[in-house]
DNA sequence: GCCAAAAATGTAAACGATTTCCTGTTTTTC
DNA sequence: GAAAAACAGGAAATCGTTTACATTTTTGGC
């Protein structure tokens, strides 16, 4: 009762051998009528289960995925995790949560130790550079990059990475033609950490879409962050107001960046729309609640995850599944 | 290089045996300084890495803990495990996440799946109620309850499970009490699904404070929503209005109802504090920003995951740690 | 130098499953 | 009714570690 229950006590109570034990439990042969109900029994009464060390050293094999986190409290990511649960329980996988270290170069140990084989495929949601280390390990595992396109490997026959994510320069297009198709010329910007490919990419959305309007681009309009915290957004925000000639619209490059800014904007006496307009980035939870209700670029959260997981499934089946864009929506509400 | 290596590979280029490599690799025993450097370089050219299947059969454990978690996407339950994970980080274990299932009862399956003896201990942000096949598992292994206290074992002898939490009707109390200083009578409750413990106790906490302060119970008062999202909130809020006698401040059991409240308030042409007073709970990262600032009752998240951890790693080392009751703090911002 | 004690290393037995053979029993088929 | 095929189930190898026990090598005191 209290013990741990091996194969062996189920055989020697249901009067068979180990073997046939396994063959029930796992369909893998048949077995006759009787038999098979004697070990049902037997199991039923040992209250036994399969020890997944003895299975997984066996099968080579854990069924259980590694899922790469930059940070475990931001919302964007914990969606993202919930939609890869929902297709890990389905398939009888399970999650193996890891925090991605901030930088992959300093501590290789945090990583190897993770994934020791722990794991049978890897879901990265953070930013993955080029280290060697982690470059080696990708040959071993299957991977697949979530949100953030993952670097291509130099190694000749590597083959490459699949990703799932949306089209993140289009979508900072998309943000910022709405503007100008307000009539907003001065349009100011702000981005994040451009070590992240997400950040960059929409930058240079941002660019593009000026470009093509024929809008000159004013650095003194473009405020990079060093991270995505609504602290950030104020201090950015001041800084934009502080130019001679402040903008009349911001593009943020996320809703926590945006919110930061709109309470700035208003704390300093000008109104949100009609002063400044503002779009951010992601359609968190509280762009919908907050005052005044966030216009922004939705990601399909809940799909990044599920499909980057079935990318993965495939992959660890053999296939050669092929990386996927996803649909984003400008999501239009009251700050723009 | 692209094929697993085993411990005899290393131990076969290094020219030792097996058991010199282990023991350099785990440092049980002294291994004279040449062979050891021999090992270690041997390693070093294979890139091997132990196979954690292998161990943890020999072993026993795994250095995996399981985390249940009732909603991936809830903030709150983000930023515990957030906590739990600064430990883990430290100690050397790994997180095994997993969904609890909104209902125990109907799948064991799920769960006991989940721990097929593979995570050596278990920590619960999730309601566990008293079904059998859960609570037999429990003998099996180590459990801490985060947040929420466990059922108590009905098996003599069983062991209590431990828990940290904050003093859920303390708190509620400290709360309603800080709206009837301020001259509120008519207070409104906006509680959540009671089979939880912590709305439960901190509905309690509400009728104490209104007790001790005779005054009288008002059913029409009370409204209970099935889940904490910001819709159940504006539901509720709407309910209050509909009063012939509507409340002049509103205690809500959780920051997202509140803020749907408040929503619903000032739609109706409330004004929030002046008309009607809200406290929320949770301090969830919304709250500081949402207009009014949310005046809340903040959980230190935080150490509610790191201390579970702690107390489950003395469980598991064989200790009987104590049941902690931490701190909670009344964030008094805008909105009451 | 010799011998006992100490230190270093090797051998082999677990750990708990799955699975490949293999050996007996049926069952089929002509 | 006999040969062939199908079926059930067991024995033992295997996965990759750790570790108790055995053995060899080194050390140091005389």
């Amino acid at each position: 009762m209290s013990q741990t229950r091996s194969i062996n006590s189920v055989a020697a109570l249901a009067g068979v051998s180990i073997a046939t034990v396994s063959r029930v439990l796992n369909a893998s042969k048949p077995v006759s009528p009787a038999t098979r109900q004697r070990v049902l029994t037997a199991v039923e009464q040992l209250g036994y289960r399969a020890n997944a060390f003895g299975r997984s050293l066996r099968k080579a094999e854990s069924r259980l995925l590694l899922v790469l986190v930059p940070d475990f409290a931001n919302p964007y990511y914990a969606e993202i995790v919930q939609g890869i649960e929902s297709v890990t329980r389905l398939r009888g996988y399970n999650i193996l949560l890891a925090a991605a270290p901030a930088t992959w170069a300093g501590n290789p140990a945090s990583l190897e130790m993770l994934h020791n084989k722990l794991a049978d495929g890897v879901i990265s949601l953070a930013h993955i550079d080029g280290n060697a280390q982690v470059m080696q390990e990708m040959q071993h595992l299957s991977w697949v990059a979530c949100s953030e396109p993952a670097p291509q490997s130099d190694v000749p026959g590597a083959s490459e990475v699949p990703y799932v994510s949306i089209d993140h320069r289009q979508a900072a297009i998309d943000a910022v033609q709405y503007l100008i198709n307000q009539g907003h010329t001065r349009i100011g910007l702000i981005s994040a950490d451009e070590t992240y490919q997400w950040a960059k990419k929409r930058h240079q959305g941002y660019v593009a879409a000026l470009t093509r309007a024929n809008i000159a681009i004013d650095p003194g309009l473009i405020q990079i962050t060093r991270q995505t915290d609504y602290a950030q957004g104020v201090v950015a925000a001041a800084a934009l107001l502080a130019q001679h000639d402040p903008p009349t619209a911001v593009f943020a490059v996320s809703d926590t960046l945006a919110i930061g800014a709109i309470k700035t904007f208003i704390k300093a006496g000008r109104r949100v729309p009609e002063d400044v307009a503002v779009i951010g980035f992601d359609n968190v939870p509280i762009a919908e609640v907050f005052e005044p209700a966030l216009t922004t670029v939705g990601q399909p959260m809940h799909e990044l995850g599920s499909i980057a997981t079935e990318i993965l499934l495939e992959l660890m089946a053999g296939g050669t599944p092929k990386s996927r864009t996803l649909a984003h929506t400008l999501l239009l509400r009251k700050s723009a």
